[in-house]
DNA sequence: AGCACGCCGACT
DNA sequence: GTCGGCGTGCTC
């Protein structure tokens, strides 16, 4: 304080105040921006500012930090403009924003990207305009004829962009000829900001004030449009609609126009009313989230179980941030989380409710909604950029003290979180993989609920290892929920042998019979069942029967799906696309077969065998559009689908009673994956899509087609034994050095030119190497698919000693070392992708 | 990441 | 001579 005074007054030619600025460009700081003495009363950390950065950009960015320490090698410039009177980001965010940037080794600027909705980042597009002091006919500078064009255009329009400009031209880049217009000082260029947002807008309708004040004259006009028929409907429609005899004071807010046009009357009726002043029209900005829903507060009850789970979380609180619920599918956790929720709520603070991507849209949220109504935002990826500020704007104004979203929703701007839960918190959708920031949605709410001192719940039926190592480790409170809510059954396991119904001749279409009997008998119960693929397409390769050929992709190194849609050949990892080759295009020969099953076949293989049943397919290809998922998943809860096929969608939060038996199609494709996680996986995703059959009194059955009936893990799962599960796989983990036992690390180095991108990673990992922590380093290995979209990927694997200040010691060091290898000329265009605690 | 600057080859 | 290709360096 007393220095802060004594610094203000000394004054020198670099003294005052500074703002250090947040930008979205890809350099790994701040950059110190120059408070003009009007702006200091106003300016505060989290407001957006525009700033000129470089020659000839603007940015809008947000202020990080405010001080008086002046930059030392360069001469700060002033900041243009403020552009909030309240700040968009709260000082809880900046620090969260800080936080991960070095937790996950990426620029602030990045994550400032992440967490605003681009609705409230600001654009800046350069334009030009006509000089006015320009004269085309006395001009001394002769203009070639592209600029002519330029030139004439603006005769017209007042102004251009620069975009216009090049279409303009059909040229990529009209640059370098406005440069020359500006030269010859034809043309100026100016920065128009535009905020992008922008609310939706309602036309209204309501009645004159002159018939509200005087009853008399509203007699008069039923006395007027007596002769007039269409023109009194309306009124009576509209008196309909707005009771102005009983509520006077409703005519303020009118009607929607679309709505009173609904009721039958044309468009030019109620124009000419407008027009001899009966109605007024105005324009109203409205919420994109009214209407939705009402509040109807509904009693939830707990069972003795759950209010046992529930207390024993409550106890664990009282010491600990975080508690990890373990229970397993139907224990009944929803019912927790709103008790816990409706507390928070009651006690004035926020509560955030993370689910992964794909639950969004399923019954929990219709649920929720039930109970908190208009109190709670809702947080999707499918929402479009205005819906996405309005939640942003409904967090910062407190009309949303909950909001049910995905791992993004953790940027909203909260500033009073008291509760934080994550809801199937072992999800793999939690993890952003790209672009950076690289973050595990989980694992930053934890932090999160640290900065706010809130508490943070993870639940989940078979928790990732990480938590659950770190439960047993007393670093989380653990509670375990093992029964399923109610009289519900766990459902009967069948491990189906696929070989050994190859052998007996039982195979047909690749569905043993015990699987075929199932849907059969399901079918003929009218029940309904769901059969998961992890693999969309119709085949995951095409194969030439004579020589093995198989068709790759231009660009990335593996093989093309071949989709039955437009029988063309896709590469899942580039977007390529290709028509399915008549001949073999290395010996020519014509008989080229499909090979492996993708849902599209299965889809077709199951239509085949049970021609009468309803089959639907939910997978990335049926389900693009906004309400894609929802629709079909409508169809299936009002039963008008028997069989639905899918991808790990139909693993997630599809609670059917009518849903009897589960199909596992490959099993072992899911158990085989290259990766120490395969069995965690395996575990998970197996459990969760059985955890879809058979949810009240009947008992589902769930079918694991496999090669390997006698794999231990199915037997784990079989009998729902995680703990033991977990036991095993961790001594594996733990012998091999795999997290949670150390902290790991991925770098990825990719290059167009091979031998560029194996040169960088092993230069790197000589670099690395001499970092004094303990470490092991793996690597630099070819990814397992080892080009993508033309960049060659070689891999590091770094597996870090977990104590103290190692991690956060090697991050530095690491970042160091890659700077100053991309100083060196020859690995200056590889790309460093560093992926800290990779899924 | 953009975007300017600058150096060098191709061509009116 | 000039135009336009791309390699290099910088952004408070």
């Amino acid at each position: 304080m007393f220095e802060n005074t004594l610094f203000d007054n000394s004054e020198s030619a670099q003294g005052g105040h500074f703002a250090d600025v947040i930008l979205p460009v890809p350099i790994p700081k701040m950059f110190t921006y120059k408070i003009q003495k009007e702006l200091l009363a106003e300016i505060q950390i989290g407001q957006r500012v525009m700033v000129h950065f470089g020659k000839r950009k603007v940015l809008t960015g947000i202020i990080g930090r405010v001080h008086q320490k002046p930059p030392k090698e360069y001469e700060a410039k002033p900041l243009l403009e403020l552009l909030d009177s309240n700040p968009t980001v709260n000082p809880l965010q900046i620090k969260f924003w800080t936080w991960m940037s070095e937790y996950y080794c990426c620029h602030i600027g990045e994550v400032m990207n992440a967490a605003l909705p681009s609705g409230l980042k600001l654009s800046s597009e350069s334009k030009i305009q006509l000089n006015p002091n320009f004269d085309p006919y006395e001009t001394k500078y002769p203009m070639d004829p592209r600029e002519q064009v330029i030139l004439d255009q603006l005769e017209t329009k007042d102004e251009l962009s620069y975009e216009e400009c090049g279409k303009l031209l059909q040229l990529k880049s009209a640059h370098h000829i406005i440069k020359s217009l500006v030269a010859k000082e034809a043309v100026l260029i100016f920065d128009q900001v535009k905020e992008k947002f922008s609310p939706k807008i309602e036309n209204r309708i309501r009645l004159h004030g002159k018939f509200i004040e005087e009853k008399a004259a509203l007699e008069g006009l039923f006395e007027l449009l007596s002769k007039k028929a269409k023109q009194e409907e309306l009124l009576l429609r509209y008196l309909q609609m707005v009771p102005i005899y009983q509520k006077p004071e409703l005519n303020e807010a009118g009607v929607d126009k679309k709505l009173l046009l609904e009721t039958g009357s044309s468009p030019s009726t109620v124009k000419t009313m407008v027009k001899y002043g009966v109605f007024e029209e105005f324009k109203k900005v409205i919420s994109r989230f009214d209407g939705l829903q009402v509040d109807e507060p509904k009693l939830v009850e707990l069972s003795d179980a759950q209010d046992q789970s529930m207390q024993a979380i409550k106890a664990h609180f009282e010491e600990k941030q975080t508690v990890l619920l373990h229970g397993i599918t139907g224990s009944g956790k929803t019912e927790i989380y709103i008790k816990l929720i409706e507390e928070v709520l009651d006690s004035g603070s926020q509560v955030l409710f993370l689910l992964p991507e794909i639950a969004l849209t399923t019954q929990i949220v219709n649920r929720l909604q039930k109970v908190f109504g208009s109190k709670m935002g809702v947080f999707h990826s499918k929402y479009s950029d205005n819906e996405r500020v309005e939640v942003w704007q409904g967090v910062l104004s407190g009309r949303f003290p909950l909001v049910v979203g995905v791992r993004s929703s953790i940027f909203l701007p909260f500033d009073s979180l008291g509760l934080i839960i994550v809801d199937e918190e072992h999800e793999t959708s939690y993890k952003q993989f790209d672009p950076a920031p690289r973050f595990h949605a989980r694992d930053a709410a934890i932090m999160l609920g640290y900065l706010h001192q809130a508490k943070v719940l993870l639940g989940s039926a078979t928790p990732s290892f990480e938590s659950y190592y770190n439960a047993r480790q007393q670093k989380y409170g653990l509670v375990e929920m093992a029964h399923r809510y109610g009289n519900a059954q766990l459902p009967d396991f069948v491990l189906s042998d696929i070989l050994s119904d190859k052998k007996k001749n039982l195979l047909k279409l690749d569905t043993t019979r015990q699987l075929r009997e199932k849907i059969q008998a399901a079918l003929n119960n009218q029940e309904q069942v769901i059969i998961f693929q992890n693999r969309r397409g119709y085949a995951p390769f095409v194969n030439c029967e004579e020589c093995g050929w198989i068709p790759e992709c231009e660009h990335c190194d593996v093989s093309l799906t071949y989709h039955q849609f437009g029988e063309e050949m896709r590469c899942h990892y580039c977007g390529f696309k290709e028509k399915l080759p008549k001949k073999c295009e290395a010996c020519g020969s014509v008989s080229i077969t499909t090979v492996g099953q993708g849902t599209e076949r299965i889809e077709e293989n199951l239509s085949m065998l049970f021609p009468e049943a309803r089959i639907a397919r939910m997978d990335m290809d049926t389900t693009r559009s906004k309400y894609g998922f929802q629709k079909l998943l409508e169809n299936f809860g009002q039963g008008n689908i028997d069989i639905l096929v899918g991808t790990q969608m139909v693993t997630k939060g599809l609670d059917f009673d009518k849903v009897t038996v589960v199909g596992i199609v490959d099993a072992d494709r899911i158990l085989y994956f290259p990766d120490y996680r395969a069995g965690e996986r395996a575990f998970q995703q197996i459990t969760q899509v059985a955890g879809r059959a058979g949810r009240r009194e009947k008992t589902g059955s769930v079918i694991i087609q496999t090669r390997q009936p006698d794999n231990p893990i199915y037997q784990s799962i079989i009998k729902g034994d995680y703990r033991n599960f977990y036991l095993q796989e961790m001594g594996e983990r733990k012998n091999f050095f795999y997290p949670p036992f150390i902290k790991a690390i991925k770098i990825s180095v990719k290059h167009k030119d091979h031998n560029i991108a194996e040169r960088g990673a092993k230069h790197l990992v000589n670099l690395l190497n001499s970092i004094e922590v303990k470490k092991i380093i793996l690597g630099p290995e070819k990814a397992l698919i080892g080009k993508i979209k033309n960049l060659y990927i070689f891999e590091i694997l770094v597996k870090l000693d977990k104590s103290h200040q190692v991690p956060a010691y090697f991050k530095q060091e690491l970042m160091r070392q890659i700077e100053e290898l991309q100083g060196d000329k020859t690995f200056r265009s590889i790309r460093f992708v560093v992926d800290v605690d990779p899924g």
